[in-house]
DNA sequence: TTGAAAGCGTTACCAC
DNA sequence: GTGGTAACGCTTTCAA
């Protein structure tokens, strides 16, 4: 593959003149520039960013950790930071931490060792700890979905308390009483999070919390399918489900046992995955807006260490779920109580 | 950070001796082994990939390309491949081409410029020339999901008629003769080869084939749903779907209009994405080996251009989709017809 | 078994 | 405006 020193042999002029010309910097005659051109795509060059990134000190890469890229929802968190960065000829690349401490852990010093420009962390594991000296020492970094204190600036983070109270607080104005929860691994912090939200809004509104009612799923459909069958005999009348996919769990479970919701039970679910809509019924759930957050963590990083401002003026760093309703929960303020 | 100078000065001895230790490589005598680890320990020293990258020309890189990073079956391609590359301490990086001949250019041309090792390409808008000239001057292609004369050993593909094919004969076994199809959008090679397979089955059934039974669509959801709002009063018994995502699309449409799947009428996908198994009724579909897939292109690269051996030995390169028998498609074999 | 030194392909600084 | 050349951090001969 041709290197500049060709270009410039061909072109009968500097390496670094080329390298003027190729970063479109400087005042370079338009004569050259047309002679350099020329000899580029005479020569099929192209400009190698490995080694423009060593004498640059510059990578052009930055590098991301989800907990699993095959998800859904990280793999629209990717996407969209992808199609944003290469508009600007950066080069994002992921990696997954399976929300476990020691592989996050490994897939952070990865991408450290392919010198990213930046970093931007979806985990779940490692220490709060570990994240500030990174931030500290090492590199641009921002959060999603986390909150450490002292990098507040650099979190990007869904209310989820806000979030599952307002699912939850839906579901009561509705006339729901007896309302039980699918919650995700208490483990993970937004799970515990929208389990908090969940209890706020019990509280607030004095309902009873019976502890029967409360199951813990893995954010999982399976999990979400077995915790409905414990679920099932309680006589609620509205499940709320830590995300998603155990709402389609539970949803799978009422069908097959030929429990109709919303008139027997209402679910309700909580991300808004694009296939919420396709269910049967369609999900009633809380937007987890994945794009716009992507969106921020991209802008963020692009202004802060490529300087390139944004169309956005000040970056958001705290988003609220918002209320999608669809057809999975039912208004029962006329029917004292719904029967099982 | 620390360099390869800093460390070999910590430890008294040379940079090369320290490349060396950390590249475990020929007779490095074991007491400098240990002043070395102790120095690259003391000075929380990572070696530099770039830098790395350019003295051995060999990046660890290896680049794909896929259509949309964020659709849930391209997301599963990356997933597996960079969950095996990474035990290897390979660096996946992505890319979309977006299914645009430009767009896809560009995602290669760049993946180049990070001087990957190789590229696993699942690209269909570029055209058989570029790919050819790419593989025999550039890089290690493996193509995934296209066919290219000249490249066969280098392309994995799905048997995407072959598995139409069996779809449909599912479906005419089980007594549907009036079949109509929504197929995937027609200037794609995988919608039209799974069109071809239905179209095989009718022909070697002598059933007939009528033009208002055929619908094109986006391989999308809202596609889907409204072909089948097309469809609907031609008194199919069955429609086959190019996709998933179309026959979710169909079902949701079906269960708007009280129309019972099915018992009214059979709907079939292809594909088998995670979620077939939680629409209403779960979706019969031919399974997509997406996974298998992936893992073959990481192990035919593995072998091929890092010399790392891998468990299985001849590489398949060609995978036929299996069927998924679920809750979407009725045996009607006693009742002569359907009625809808 | 180890060290010296020549690259790898760029960029960036300093002359001209 | 343009050229020369020293970095960038590592690997890899070649000698010792």
């Amino acid at each position: 593959m041709a290197t500049i020193k060709d270009v410039s042999k061909h072109a009968g002029v500097s390496p670094a003149t080329v390298s003027r010309v190729l970063n479109n910097s400087e005042l370079v005659v338009e004569k050259t520039r047309i002679k350099v051109m020329a000899a580029v795509e005479a020569l099929g060059y192209r400009p190698n960013t490995l080694a423009r990134a060593m004498a640059s000190g510059r990578s052009g890469i930055v590098g991301m950790v989800v907990p699993e890229m095959s998800s859904p929802i990280h793999a629209r968190f990717i996407g969209e930071a992808e199609k944003l960065f290469r508009q600007h000829k950066i080069q994002l690349i992921g990696a997954s931490g399976h929300c476990d401490p020691e592989q996050e852990r490994e897939a952070i010093e990865f991408l450290l060792q392919c010198r990213c420009d930046a970093l931007i962390l979806l985990v779940e594991a490692i220490d709060d700890g570990y994240l500030k000296e990174l931030a500290e020492r090492e590199a641009n970094v921002v959060l999603i979905n986390r909150q450490v204190t002292g990098l507040d600036s650099h979190c990007i983070t869904l209310d989820n308390v806000n979030g599952s109270f307002t699912a939850t607080e839906h579901l009561i104005e509705l006339g729901h009483q007896r309302i039980g929860c699918i919650t995700g691994p208490q483990n993970k912090q937004d799970a515990r999070e929208r389990f908090e939200g969940f209890q706020q809004a019990l509280q607030q509104h004095q309902l009873i919390q019976n502890p029967a009612w409360l199951i813990e799923g893995e954010f999982t459909e399976k999990s979400g399918y077995q915790a409905m069958a414990k679920l099932i005999d309680q006589q609620l009348t509205a499940v709320f489900c830590g995300n998603d996919e155990m709402a389609f769990g539970a949803l799978a479970y009422c069908r097959e046992h030929g429990i109709s919701v919303p008139q027997q039970i209402s679910i309700m679910g909580f991300d808004d995955l694009h296939f919420a809509s396709y269910t049967f019924p369609a999900l009633t759930t809380m937007h987890f807006p994945a794009d716009t957050m992507a969106v921020a963590a991209t802008e963020f990083l692009l202004s802060r260490c490529y300087d390139i401002a944004s169309a956005s003026s000040a970056p958001v760093m705290t988003y609220l779920p918002t209320l999608v309703s669809r057809d999975s929960v039912a208004d029962i303020r006329n029917h004292a109580h719904a029967s099982l």
